[in-house]
DNA sequence: TGAAAAAATGCATATATTTGCAAATAAAAT
DNA sequence: ATTTTATTTGCAAATATATGCATTTTTTCA
């Protein structure tokens, strides 16, 4: 789906660059090949959460969301405890292994940092499943499971 | 100074109320006596760092920006402190909320300080029972909190 | 597979926000 | 106190953002 990647792009373009306004970040999509109005960047935009903040110099840049910015802020609380036991795919889906009655408590973060490829997660007492949104790859899944609880992947590789 | 003022009833109404245009942000103002341009309040905001940001709900609202106000506060050692949501006083005791699942770990975490403040904690799935020393008083559980989660407080404060 | 419903998009425009500039106000210096 | 300098403000205009509506694209369902 088009859309799907535009989200995408747009979060990636703001976690990284400085963009002060809606046709700055329109042209850089422009320049990865995705295109669309000005109109439809502000629809998405607000669907995003994507708030425009002072930048401290006079100006404004947008900025994701608190969660999104600073994911790390709130997970290396789960890694402390080695938590999470097994990282498997099956039918387009990602289920996540968890030591038990971790798997809610692991479920929260995952749905807390609000990232756009996952739609939505299933917890039992130590299984998770974790939905990505239609157009999403595992592989994108993966990285951003990453950005949620940094060194989950080498985690499990120790097993 | 009538900039001052301003600034601060500003800051005031935000933080008290669901501001999502500039006019609107003008008229309550002016319910306070306080009377400027739009054009001010545009610049007024900017100085103090208020962002826009979505409402989830497919508008939008001012806020203030914890972010811009102390860039440097998100440090690594706060990382152990989002998972609290609440602090509440009663009958000399003191509950703490915390999001599902996390009081154990952070009861835990309180006990293994071993302050002498601190007679026990109790947990429950999110809540946990500090029970103080006798003697001891509530600020100076408060403190030791502060000592134990830096930050906690502040974090706290921002829900 | 085709019709119906829902979602996404562009266009044009309405609405909201920011800014250049000159006047007014406040602060500092002599 | 008076001049000088810096800050604040309003006004009008420029710029940026959001939205109604019609159209296209996608999804759902029979």
């Amino acid at each position: 789906m088009q859309k799907t990647k535009r989200l995408l792009a747009i979060e990636k373009i703001i976690s990284e660059e400085n963009i002060s306004i809606q046709e700055e970040l329109l042209k850089k999509l422009k320049g990865k090949g995705i295109s669309c109005t000005q109109a439809t960047l502000s629809r998405n935009l607000r669907q995003l959460g994507v708030s425009r903040i002072p930048d401290g110099n006079g100006g404004y840049r947008y900025s994701l969301s608190e969660n999104f910015r600073n994911p790390e802020r709130i997970s290396p609380k789960l890694n402390i405890v080695p938590v999470i036991q097994d990282i498997v795919e099956a039918k387009g889906l990602m289920v996540i292994k968890t030591i038990p009655g971790n798997a809610s408590n692991t479920a929260f973060f995952i749905d807390g940092a609000g990232r756009y490829e996952i739609a939505g997660t299933i917890a039992g007492d130590d299984t998770i499943l974790v939905i990505p949104r239609d157009g999403v790859t595992i592989q994108q899944v993966h990285t951003c499971l990453e950005i949620i609880l940094p060194g989950i992947h080498e985690q499990v590789k120790k097993k």
